[in-house]
DNA sequence: CTTCTTTTTTAACAATTGTTAAATTTTTCC
DNA sequence: GGAAAAATTTAACAATTGTTAAAAAAGAAG
């Protein structure tokens, strides 16, 4: 459980009227275990700030299931390809757990990006850390084997072996759902 | 060859006088093949646009160096984790070609985004594209075999392979040179 | 042009990961 | 609790990719 404002926060400082500011426009609300976010070939209008639960995001090649992401508390599910480009998403994002989400509209939240230095800052800063995080899970899959890798996972989120499903994690680290299980079973 | 300003306004629109204002802080250099321009553990303090030339990041994990980004014209070498944490990088950048670079003080750059509307919103969007270009080439390798990713270089920047190494590609692929060889070998 | 150095290719073999299918375990639902 | 469904593990085998070493090709220097 992690509130909005704290992970508002975490992003970048700001001061608290501009943060009551956003979430004045924002709503909170809970959706379901297995409810479907992001539907693909779709247009995406809010961001969500994740308060509880866990999501996944995937996409379909080959006729298998690939999750790229998982989300859980504190972190954002941002369709960054719909905002930016007004493109269509390729991504279905899925409820692994109920959640308690704040959303709020990408037009709104743009325009306060436009309209207001300190939320540009945020705004900036946002794409940011989320760069530095998707080049460092690059840069370790890119030389990593598929035993490191899980190695790597476990030390670093333990807690997502207790919260999501072995074959969405095994996609996640780029292997097979079997791979994945002969790796556990050598210990 | 491409411009500084052609660079700069194909991240984001900007009027020619924020942009001339940018310009006047900055230097063009000349620098050599083989020179190395950002050591590892060192701060950076600079950003470089690529006005000609290829560099190549790279990094050691198991006694090998990992090409894990290539840039060219009109590219920006931008050492993020340094800018925004003030951490010593874990990456060389080095000259695959003579390059002619247009520099720019990170710090003259921060000023700008810290007290300009413009140019933060310019920063915003530079992290954003930066971050949807990284997320493509991550997913392409969380579920692509080495051949597929190949023929997906090869599609997409067939000019990489008549300027910089076979070694650095297979590298870049995230594959050894024997399997880079062993699959253009098969054609 | 010739020699030396570096890069790339080829080959044989080893290790890792994928595929398919069946067995087992866990979860869901009545 | 018990049946059905879903998830996970196990096993056998196939395909891909890595490793090492040597040969060939390409590039640099005199």
């Amino acid at each position: 459980m992690k509130n909005t404002r704290e992970s508002i926060i975490s992003i970048s400082q700001l001061d608290n009227a501009s943060i009551d500011h956003l979430l004045k426009l924002g709503s909170k609300r809970i959706l379901r275990k297995g409810k479907v976010l992001f539907h693909p070939k779709s247009y995406h209008h809010y961001l969500h700030i994740i308060e509880s639960g866990v999501v996944r995001a995937y996409t379909h090649y080959k006729g298998k299931e690939v999750t790229f992401w998982l989300g859980m508390e504190g972190d954002i599910v941002f369709p960054y390809r719909t905002y930016m480009f007004g493109k269509t998403s390729y991504e279905t994002v899925e409820l692994l757990e109920d959640c308690l989400f704040h959303s709020f509209l990408i037009k709104d939240l743009l325009h306060l990006f436009e309209s207001d230095l300190k939320w540009a800052t945020w705004g900036r800063k946002l794409a940011e850390k989320e760069l530095i995080k998707m080049e460092e899970r690059f840069i370790s899959y890119l030389f990593k084997t598929a035993k490191e890798r899980y190695n790597q996972l476990i030390e670093q989120k333990p807690e997502i072996f207790n919260r999501i499903q072995l074959q969405h994690i095994a996609s996640y680290l780029g292997m097979t759902q079997v791979s994945l299980s002969r790796i556990r079973g050598e210990y």
